[in-house]
DNA sequence: GTCTATAACGAGATAGAC
DNA sequence: GTCTATCTCGTTATAGAC
């Protein structure tokens, strides 16, 4: 850390800019080569310097990577989480479908970064631990609105067969500690259902079968929400 | 076309072998390097020739990356279709359980193909119109079982928000003029939600999280049935 | 100590002459 | 179809500037 005046000295200062700049460069490299070309070189050169300067600040091309990959998950995730923040008091579908549209907005406006972290695994590339909390960040969001829900007695409680159980209640207790192990299950399945929503939208699958992709998305993402168990009237709740 | 014996002469016969040896050996690099570093030269070189003369049997890059992803798309398709039919004496749900199933089967046993065509879009390759009704079969396949449920009057008929109407009208008039529109939004937002959840599992967001995939799955997509309104007790259907 | 530049390695792609 | 000269790449060792 810096000894003297002010959080930053020059030198970190420095080197913050300087890693800004970097990974800049290599978002822009990613939206016209693709992950899979991201060249050190390539990055080096646009910015003046030579390949091996850049391995003061990245020690090798995957850790430039892994950067970018938690770099995207924590703009989604931040994304997620000022929706879920300014919807605060809103019902709880209408929250659900505020982190939805968030994370669709961010991937719309993002669609490099957004394949990065959803698309195609990047051949030769294992993505390392510390991609997992960023990553976690969009889920746990999600998991939030049903939690709230939970509390205010507005969530119905799906049904779960009997050879999901296990799975249901490893579930609860691993990332949902307050919420019924077939609500974990149900949230797990959005989780992907809504990735799934955003992916074809944006890796084309949609061209020409839905041209209101905000109309449609919304609903889509309306029903998923039901599915969960949300619900929107009075004072709701089921058994079980 | 051949002109003596046979339904195909020699000629074309060395020639369809080839031409299936270069999309083979193409695959396996698909698998190693992805799709963004398919190299016809690499491809050349591991099948003994020299890289003009692949030119003979795929004028470009792009064209064999086309013919890739017709192949895919086709063996997914197939393996839907294959599913449809035979469980066409089964109910709706069952049936809409196998063709999603075969769907997964499919894509767990050919990552890289499943990747190719659902995954990040390839950096400067536009999928030309060939692919489209290869594109398609899986939807179709999806299309078939509602359809069979509902002229069998065991498709619930879910409701659709009125800015959605005229689009779930086109979307019925456009690929499934014999189901009625709310029907078509439902199918198409489960049919994304379909490859969510096969995306999630393969490109790995579901380590950690999900650890009986199989049983996951299959609950999954059993939901998704009901919310397409396939009916599983005797005569089923409603109003709308 | 912190950085950048030079040079080099081994591997692979690429372009063109023949 | 072959060969060669020239590119690219990630990465490291080293030397010198601040």
């Amino acid at each position: 850390m810096s000894k003297e005046h002010g959080v930053m000295g020059a030198r970190e200062r420095a080197r913050t800019e300087i890693t800004a700049s970097i990974k800049a460069e290599a978002r822009r490299q990613l939206a016209s080569e693709g992950p899979a070309k991201l060249s050190l070189r390539a990055v080096a050169r646009e910015l003046g310097l030579v390949s091996s300067a850049l391995y003061r600040y990245f020690p090798s091309r995957d850790d430039l990577l892994t950067a970018l990959i938690v770099d995207a998950y924590d703009a989604l995730g931040a994304a997620a989480e000022a929706a879920l923040e300014s919807s605060r008091t809103a019902p709880a579908p209408a929250r659900w479908s505020a982190v939805c549209a968030a994370a669709r907005t961010w991937a719309l406006a993002h669609p490099q970064e957004y394949a990065l972290i959803y698309g195609s695994p990047v051949p030769g590339y294992a993505a390392p631990q510390a991609t997992v909390v960023p990553a976690s960040r969009i889920g746990l969001a999600l998991i939030a609105v049903a939690r709230d829900a939970h509390r205010a007695g507005r969530l119905a409680l799906p049904r779960v067969p009997g050879d999901l159980l296990p799975e249901a209640r490893r579930m609860s207790a691993d990332f949902a500690p307050d919420l019924p192990p077939s609500v974990a299950v149900t949230l797990v399945a959005a989780w992907s259902q809504l990735f799934g929503l955003i992916s074809f939208e944006l890796f084309g699958q949609f061209n020409r079968v839905v041209e209101a992709p905000e109309a449609f998305f919304a609903h889509a993402v309306h029903r998923l929400g039901r599915e969960v168990g949300l619900l929107d009237t009075g004072r709701g709740g089921a058994a079980n």
